[in-house]
DNA sequence: TGAAATGTTGGGGCG
DNA sequence: ACGCCCCAACATTTC
């Protein structure tokens, strides 16, 4: 490799040094390297609230780098501004020859940072990128005629036989830590200076940076093998919870896939599937970005939702009188966070109970997941309003009482989340309007009052949503 | 990575 | 004893 004289490192959604492909490409192709984080007021500014979780995250993330590479003798530079002014700006301020970066797959991000490639162009500087995110990106993966694959089992299949341990080897970064530009002590902006407020971040256990990954992930280890027997049940502790970090990259991706691959028990291979549902939609994302507007199945756009906005809010704030939809919208708005079988009854609950546009529930979510991901986020909202690729058919619909007798048979993350409800007996809390009035009276429950009334009847909005789509298939 | 509607079967109550 | 009916339980089809 051409040995460089100097290089900034600049990271985005991959805030460690442990396996980062563009910081080992960085360190091993250069004398002298820098790493860098913009605050990027483009995206700051388009976020809804003043508190964001997801900003003190990365911000905690940050000092946590920024700790790290201090015990090298370096720093991490922080800024505060447009992204594509600041790099140039502190590329050229550096002088370095070149600028490191992971891809980032989002049209948003692709755009910006051909902006900034252009404006590195200019001053001579080159903008060279790694794959970092996925294991496989873009075309690496295709069917035998050379195409996209737009069936998820056979993508599936075919990711599984690329896989060889190469694909999730990790990059030995901290063999060339040697590399790195000393500097002195820098200051990170504040919460309050990037114009945010503090969150329940710790208050609800979330630790950033990669030890709060390592934590989770050895937690996590303990229970792997059980994952599919557990993944299902909102009240037991079966996922990972590691989708907040994979986000950020303060844990890499191949470290997960290691670990799952090369364990041979149900649980891991059905958690390595999620993984690899992840790689399928940033691939989907790359070849249709026009996803993020339309409906991948195109003829699916001109469903007539109803899009009533009283309906909308009731789902958003979590009063639809269905228990578990409402435990999950809750969940999203204490924790950030949701169960990823609440995610895909609450999307079937807005589209096809409520008949709200799925882009309403999707940006909803992008607004309030900590995890939030447009690729993944996308491709499971139309995976849900059956708009999607490889969605389920639209007339596979949840029914939320079945799928809370299922999936919460005790009602014990119904009680959580919805604690007027506590007093209700298991054989009712699914579905508490069914209870006879001396029932409610020995439940305290008035309803209307204290829990609202189903807001609809899902046996009817059944009917309308079959109606609904039939008008468009028999059209298409 | 559904659920409802419809069809089939077989055991038991009962005339 | 026998046939009829009811209806769970399970299977299949349909949305």
């Amino acid at each position: 490799m051409q040995q460089l004289p100097s290089a900034l490192v600049w990271l985005r959604r991959d805030l460690r040094l442990h396996d980062n492909a563009a910081l080992y490409a960085a360190l091993k192709s250069s004398r002298r390297v820098w790493c860098a984080f913009v605050f990027d007021r483009e995206i700051l500014d388009a976020l809804p609230a003043r508190r964001d979780r997801r900003v003190e995250f990365i911000r905690e993330s940050a000092v946590e780098l920024n700790d790290a590479l201090a015990a090298h003798g370096s720093r991490l530079i922080v800024c505060h501004g447009r992204a594509r002014e600041e790099v140039p700006r502190l590329a050229a301020q550096l002088g370095v020859a070149a600028v490191f970066v992971n891809h980032d797959y989002e049209p948003a991000a692709v755009a910006r940072d051909a902006t900034v490639g252009r404006a590195l162009a200019v001053l001579g500087i080159d903008l060279r990128s790694r794959k970092d995110h996925v294991i496989f990106e873009k075309d690496e993966v295709l069917t035998a005629e050379r195409k996209p694959y737009a069936v998820f089992s056979a993508y599936r299949d075919a990711w599984l036989k690329r896989l060889v341990p190469f694909f999730y080897q990790a990059y030995p970064v901290e063999k060339y830590l040697a590399a790195l530009a000393p500097m002195s002590a820098c200051a990170l902006p504040p919460l309050a200076d990037l114009g945010f407020e503090r969150t329940n971040l710790d208050r609800i256990g979330i630790a950033a940076g990669a030890r709060g990954a390592e934590r989770l992930l050895a937690d996590f280890l303990g229970r792997i093998d059980s994952y599919r027997e557990r993944r299902d049940f909102p009240a037991v502790r079966g996922p990972s919870y590691l989708s907040f970090h994979v986000r950020f990259g303060t844990i890499s991706i191949r470290r997960l896939v290691a670990l799952a691959a090369e364990r041979s028990s149900e649980g891991a291979r059905t958690w390595l599937n999620e993984l690899i549902w992840r790689d399928f939609f940033f691939m989907i994302l790359h070849f249709h970005p026009r996803v993020t507007e339309h409906a991948f199945r195109p003829e699916y756009d001109a469903l007539a939702y109803r899009n009533d906005p009283e309906h909308f809010a009731a789902w958003c704030e979590g009063r639809t009188g269905y228990p578990l939809v409402d435990a999950g919208m809750r969940q999203l708005d204490a924790a950030g966070y949701m169960h990823n079988r609440l995610r895909m009854v609450t999307a079937s609950f807005l589209v096809k109970d409520l008949h709200v546009d799925w882009r309403w529930g999707e940006r909803h979510f992008a607004q309030q997941l900590n995890d939030y991901d447009l690729a993944a986020n996308n491709g499971g909202w139309q995976w849900a309003a059956s708009t999607g690729c490889d969605a389920q058919p639209y007339f596979r619909m949840f029914n939320p009482v079945t799928q809370s007798e299922k999936f919460d048979p005790t009602g014990a993350y119904i009680r959580r989340y919805v604690p007027e409800l506590a007093r209700v007996l298991n054989e009712h809390i699914h579905a508490p309007w069914r209870m006879s009035e001396g029932q409610r009276r020995q439940s305290g429950i008035v309803l209307g009052e204290h829990y609202p009334e189903p807001i609809v009847d899902h046996a009817q909005a059944r009917q309308i949503t079959l109606e609904l789509y039939g008008r468009v298939k028999t059209r298409a």
